[in-house]
DNA sequence: GCGGGTAGTGATTGGTCAATAACTTGTCCC
DNA sequence: GGGACAAGTTATTGACCAATCACTACCCGC
């Protein structure tokens, strides 16, 4: 298998595993038996744990931005909001890791920023810019709306992190498909 | 000093660590040195070390509904929105380990969640629960009110986790001391 | 001045982990 | 058939960490 197909797949293995564990809770020993190679052979593919870490924060935010963008193509404009919300939903529900890679990402951002490092973040805002930017042209560019939109959004992340289940009333007024088992 | 009293340094110290490195990127020596107390003493507190995260976490949302409550306190009802919101941003600014600890919480509960452990989550959303009641009430318990400032609350934090700096269009509409540096 | 309870420490243990260095295997080209 | 390069491994190192155990120091009532 090429070096770069190697990539690849410990990309998505450590999506998998951080999602779970976080930065400093993930072993590059569990991601490295995961995708079926030794531990050392990681650090031919990546410099640093670091860098594994940052190709899948940007990885999982590149995915959540596709799927945006296919939920709202093709779509009548008045119905892209709508498109677009179920589409987020169900990505939610089929793949948890998803979110919690998400969440995962956050909080790295936010810690590396504390402690003056901004590289990182920066490579990260880049690519929720592009995210974004995503659903705003989807939306019609009205900023108002967007911000609404990203709102409720990250409201529902917060929500479903927390495991509030089906039927709780703090889930009122979201689509039944937002909801966590 | 009582062991009821070492207990309250240990979890204030705790909020600055754990903020920081979250719970597998923080030792419990580094709680203990902060508190001036030796390593093993922590062991005698608190059953272990997920207890003291929990009391953190508790504590940090805890401080979270009170300024809600001080803000709202008083004020006449049209302008509660307001002041709640100018009272969470000034939070977010003056004292930033609050929101990083928030996101640890939440990263925490979806992991224990999505490993089947649910007592930790609980914990955490009975008094998340009481913030989100907190602000509910004080807004005049209107549903969608609450669910909208709510939601505007998470993608500040979101915003602000993830650096953005101040004057960045995606800011534009939030009061001008809701931008971290 | 002594008994008991409470606050607190030192030493240790069994385990984990990122990263480096040195070595091996396979393959393709000339 | 040999040389060169890419893919991959084993062994190791130096550091860190949660939790337990056995021990000490102080204070209070009597």
């Amino acid at each position: 298998m090429s070096a770069e197909e190697r990539r690849g797949s410990v990309i998505r293995a450590a999506m998998s595993e951080f999602a779970h564990g976080g930065y400093k809770g993930t072993s590059t020993e569990a991601i490295a038996r995961r995708v079926g190679v030794s531990q050392p052979y990681l650090f031919r593919l990546f410099p640093n744990k670091q860098a594994i870490f940052l190709a899948a924060s940007l990885r999982c935010i590149d995915i959540t931005r596709q799927v945006i963008a296919d939920a709202a193509d093709g779509v009548p404009q008045e119905e892209k909001a709508d498109a677009i919300a179920n589409a987020y939903k169900k990505l939610l529900l089929d793949d948890p890791e998803s979110l919690l890679m998400q969440m995962q990402t956050y909080v790295a951002v936010a810690s590396a920023e504390a402690v003056g490092d901004h590289e990182f973040g920066e490579a990260v805002r880049e690519r929720w810019q592009e995210m974004w930017d995503t659903v705003h042209l989807a939306l019609g560019a009205d900023v108002d709306e967007t911000k609404t939109f990203m709102a409720y959004g990250m409201l529902v992340n917060t929500l479903f992190s927390l495991g509030y289940p089906a039927g709780h009333r703090n889930w009122e007024g979201f689509h039944d498909s937002a909801r966590p088992a």
